[in-house]
DNA sequence: TACAGATCTTA
DNA sequence: GTAAGATCTGTAC
């Protein structure tokens, strides 16, 4: 549990007499077994983990237990035996249902608590309290007025039924007292029900004017001199000692002992088991709730068997509370309690806060290290950085660590500083004058404790590249929260450098930290950090720290205000260390294959070259576009030239290929040319500068740099491999798995067309993915009537290249660029294409318009994609974000959709016992090593893991279809 | 030395 | 027509 989670907290048994009463009669067919209350009570938890987003409460719960009253005497009955005596007993047809209904919450996978001694109310505020402490935000699904007391910032109730949520404005509307005087009211008022005695004769009016006249119930019993009233007066000094009586009755206990797997944290939320969930509703006969269930989750019901469910005779009598508070009557925004507002205030706390670096300490010796490692258990959470000697995580060594656990205070470790002028490049050997610094084992052994503990939240600006280099020491840091990823699911679109840390802290806390270029200089005179004096470096590095920490508070609520947690707990988070160990594994390049290729390009390119320049009846610079133009089209004269929009003749491949058409052959030349050097100087020539010593290549994956949610690729970028052309597709072969190894290559078959088909709901595309027709050939067939059989290959290509431009939020114009046809013509197309398929343009029409209202569109996982700009009056701004806006819901779910599959692979893969590893992602498509005998088990496993990443969440209309085939080499793999 | 523009590679 | 990153050239500083 951390700041930014949301407990929900279901008051069971409460929820059990509600289902009961509000429902008919409802007995199971086969043998009369009562179970009405069940169903009530099945479906409204179905309804609450399913929809608490649509709902007032408006977040989706992180974290989520169901509390019942445990069958036995309480505290309570000790201090008055008559608490809660006049309670009847349950209704005989109620009775069997209790076992059965703390059967249903364990078959939905969520945790079921009761303790012995304790009321329900008791664990909830015990929750409450821990969830509060821990940072996180509390729902209690009750609107009982005994919880009432537990309402304050970040607590609310909320009442399912009448889809209402309590706050301390709607608890003072209800009492006119605010949360905190619950106790006194309701010591005051006492309550029949529970046989709680109170004062005889004190209503809630009466309590809440004597509470604000007197403050507190305390006060009020020592200065009843004051109450005018002669009657009043009298009647509370003569039940004084009942109405203390009745205030520690209804005090909450927040301090029940919890067992061993019932920890705040051991209620985090997951994916119920859908096997087991539809057993047992089948087992309970709820026909319709049994289709919604395995409909979401996934689960044909015809492979369920019923769950064999004992009825046992008699319920363990359970004391269960009958009395409901009706929480009707006006509600009014309870804006101060907000997870809006909440955001808000932190935002606007942190903007005011201001930066100390004189108060950041140096840590030199094992006792201040222990001190920060101490505060960091206090604080429950400690942002962290490393500080190293390059930016390639894989290659980086430590320099030091900087720590914060709040606002200025904040400690730098220098473990591999030397003096100035002094070590090598990377920081090796030592010297005296830097001072004492702690051996980086000895930190190591310190630190690793706190960075493992699951109690302590880890916080890092970019934590891919911290997980990373801790890792290669040993040490791996979980939990992990990540202000560059919570400020990329926030908003995506500042892409360019928008999240990190110093462009986040200007923007959100109106600092500017000491940039890394101040520190170390840049360029020529670009000094290790090491060698920086080490005061310095504690400024900087500390300064990270604390900012990172800070940006973390500011920016970790807006998740919950925004409703954007779940992408940032599901597609993000849990994404850091499984891509962090793709990177870290690398893929195996051949070197020779590259070598040999380069020779063969460079021979080529030498001819070409010399054809070129005797062509051209001049040796100029190929690779120069603008001596290229003034070539082509100023000397030789040649037809069609064309200028950029800075006056540069273009010479694009495409305008050469028109000029090669026409039969002019050194167009051809040169981009037969550009393409051989190009393979040559961007593959075969600089991927074997990326090797390591095992002819290893470690990518790294940019987790935040896309608008869409895709990831990318750099250092070097493996997601551009070429694969098109044969002497490009060469370069793949030079990707090979380690000895007794295959490669395996798994991907999506048009998955984003297969998205097009489920969103926009176009029956004909829709059944055409359904019953596995060849796409392109059946749009084809469908525009231009042209029978599936036969199909000229020309018409389906047409077809293939429309198919694509929907997706990219077509045009004419762009149309046309592709197909090398008039703009005309092109338009002609796309007007028959929505004359087919009427649907796709409402559903474009529909898309666009919801970015224009909302300023963003969001992928079927609810990842958003902002577009201010849509708005825009110049019709070239406009219409590229409408494109743009129109591609991202379907570019951007697709992209949900394998992060899905990536994050379960790694665990479905371990279950199996299979040691295959995942290397690479490029998109669609997964690239794996799998031993050499495990290969026909693990290609299923793959195929399955990624054709289900959708579900549950999704019900897709369309399969989902993934191709996969191992091989020696990349080429032959894909 | 730093940056923008043109080009080309991928999904 | 969408989304990226790398390299080279040429120019501005």
């Amino acid at each position: 549990m951390q700041k930014g989670d949301h407990l929900f907290l279901v008051d069971g048994s409460a929820y059990i007499f509600r289902a009961y009463h509000a429902l008919p009669p409802l007995s199971r067919k086969s043998d009369g077994l009562p179970v009405g209350a069940v169903a009530g009570f099945c479906n409204m938890l179905w309804k609450l983990v399913e929809e608490a987003r649509e709902t007032e409460v408006g977040v989706a719960p992180t974290h989520f237990a169901v509390i019942f009253d445990h069958s036995s005497t309480t505290f309570r009955n000790e201090l008055y035996d008559a608490y809660k005596a006049n309670r009847a007993a349950p209704p005989e047809d109620l009775r069997p249902q209790f076992s059965l209904i703390r059967d249903a919450v364990r078959a939905f996978d969520l945790p079921c608590v009761e303790r012995q001694g304790f009321e329900a109310d008791d664990l909830i505020a015990t929750y409450t309290r821990l969830a509060v402490e821990a940072g996180g935000d509390v729902t209690i699904v009750s609107s009982d007025k005994d919880l009432m007391q537990l309402v304050g910032p970040g607590v609310t109730l909320y009442d399912q039924m009448k889809d209402k949520r309590l706050g301390a404005q709607e608890v003072f509307e209800k009492f006119g007292v605010y949360p905190e005087k619950m106790i006194d009211l309701q010591a005051l008022v006492g309550d029949s029900s529970d046989n709680v005695p109170g004062v005889p004769g004190i209503g809630p009016k009466t309590a809440a004017g004597l509470l604000d006249q007197f403050g507190t119930l305390e006060a009020l019993l020592e200065r009843t001199s004051e109450i005018k009233q002669q009657k009043r007066r009298e009647v509370i000094e003569a039940n004084a000692e009942q109405a203390r009586l009745s205030k520690r009755l209804v005090t909450l206990d927040q301090n029940v002992p919890l067992a061993d797997g019932e920890g705040l944290d051991d209620l985090f939320i997951h994916e119920p088991d859908g096997e087991k969930l539809v057993a047992f509703l089948k087992a309970m006969e709820f026909t319709t709730l049994t289709r919604r269930v395995s409909a979401k989750l996934g689960t044909d019901i015809a492979d369920v068997a019923p769950a064999k469910v004992a009825v046992e005779a008699a319920p363990r009598g359970p004391d269960l509370d009958a009395s409901w508070t009706d929480a009707s009557g006006p509600r009014v925004g309870n804006l101060e309690l907000s997870p809006a507002a909440h955001a808000q205030a932190r935002l606007a706390e942190a903007a005011a806060q201001t930066v100390d670096r004189t108060a950041y300490e140096t840590v030199r010796d094992e006792a201040r290290l222990a001190h920060w490692i101490r505060r960091a258990y206090e604080e429950g959470a400690v942002a962290f950085d490393t500080e190293t000697t390059a930016l390639d995580a894989m290659r980086a060594e430590i320099v030091g660590l900087s720590v914060a656990v709040a606002p200025n205070e904040a400690a730098y470790v220098p473990i591999g500083h030397v003096g100035e002028g002094h070590g090598d490049l990377l920081g090796h050997g030592q010297d005296e004058s830097v001072g004492p610094q702690i051996p980086l084992g000895r930190v190591l052994d310190l630190l690793k404790p706190l960075l493992e503990d699951p109690a302590i939240l880890k916080i890092a600006q970019n934590a891919k590249y911290d997980y990373l280099v801790m890792r290669r020491h040993g040490v791996e840091i979980a939990p992990l929260d990540d202000t560059m990823l919570i400020s990329y699911v926030l908003d995506a679109s500042s892409s360019l450098d928008g999240h990190g840390m110093d462009e986040l802290s200007e923007r959100f806390l109106g600092h500017k930290p000491i940039s890394y270029k101040e520190l170390c200089g840049s360029g020529r005179a670009m000094k290790p950090i090491a060698s920086v004096p080490i005061e310095r470096v504690t400024e900087y590095a500390a300064e990270d720290a604390d900012v990172t920490l800070r940006l973390h508070r500011a920016l970790k609520p807006r998740l919950v205000a925004e409703g954007l947690l779940h992408v940032y707990e599901r597609l993000e988070r849990p994404l850091v260390p499984v891509v962090a160990r793709m990177e870290e594994r690398g893929i195996r390049v051949d070197r020779q294959i590259l070598s040999r290729l380069s020779g063969r390009f460079a021979q080529k390119a030498a001819g070409l070259e010399a054809d070129i320049h005797i062509l051209a009846g001049e040796p100029f610079n190929i690779g120069s576009p603008k001596q290229l133009g003034d070539v082509l089209f100023g000397k030789l004269g040649l037809p069609g030239g064309k200028k950029t929009r800075t006056g540069q003749w273009a010479t694009d491949a495409r305008l050469l290929e028109d000029l090669a058409a026409q039969g002019h052959e050194l167009p051809r030349r040169i981009v037969d040319w550009r393409q051989i050097t190009r393979l040559k100087n961007n593959y075969a020539d600089a991927l074997p500068t990326f090797m390591d010593e095992q002819d290893r290549i470690h990518t790294s994956y940019s987790l935040a740099s896309t608008t869409t949610g895709r990831l990318s690729s750099s250092e070097p970028n493996l997601q551009n491999i070429p694969a098109r052309t044969e002497e490009g597709r060469e370069i793949r072969t030079a990707f090979v798995p380690a000895s007794g190894y295959q490669l395996v290559s798994a991907d999506y078959s048009q998955i984003e067309l297969r998205l097009l088909a489920h969103m926009s709901q176009i029956p004909s595309l829709v059944t055409a993915f359904r019953e596995g027709q060849d796409i392109h050939a059946a749009t084809a067939s469908e525009m231009f009537g042209v029978p599936v059989e036969g199909m000229p290959s020309d018409i389906r290509r047409r077809a293939k290249t429309i198919n694509f431009g929907i997706i990219y939020g077509i045009s004419a114009f762009g149309l046309a660029a592709q197909l090398t046809i008039p703009q005309a013509e092109a338009g002609a197309y796309i007007k028959r294409y929505f004359e087919r398929f009427p649907g796709i343009r409402d559903y474009m029409d529909r898309v666009k318009q919801g970015a224009k209202e909302r300023g963003y569109v969001e992928t079927l996982f609810g990842r958003r994609a902002h577009y201010p700009d849509i708005k825009a009056s110049n019709p070239q701004v406009r219409a590229f974000n409408e494109r743009a806006a129109v591609n991202a819901p379907i570019q951007g779910t697709a992209a949900d959709i394998i992060r899905r599959a990536m994050i379960r692979m790694e665990g479905a893969l371990a279950k199996e016992r299979l040691g295959a590893r995942m290397l690479l992602q490029v998109h669609d498509e997964l690239v794996f090593e799998v031993p050499d005998d495990e290969v026909d088990a693990t290609i299923p496993l793959i195929r399955h893991v990624m054709e289900t990443a959708a579900e549950p969440v999704l019900e897709l209309s369309v399969p989902l279809v993934v191709d996969a085939r191992a091989a020696g080499n990349w080429d032959e793999a894909h």
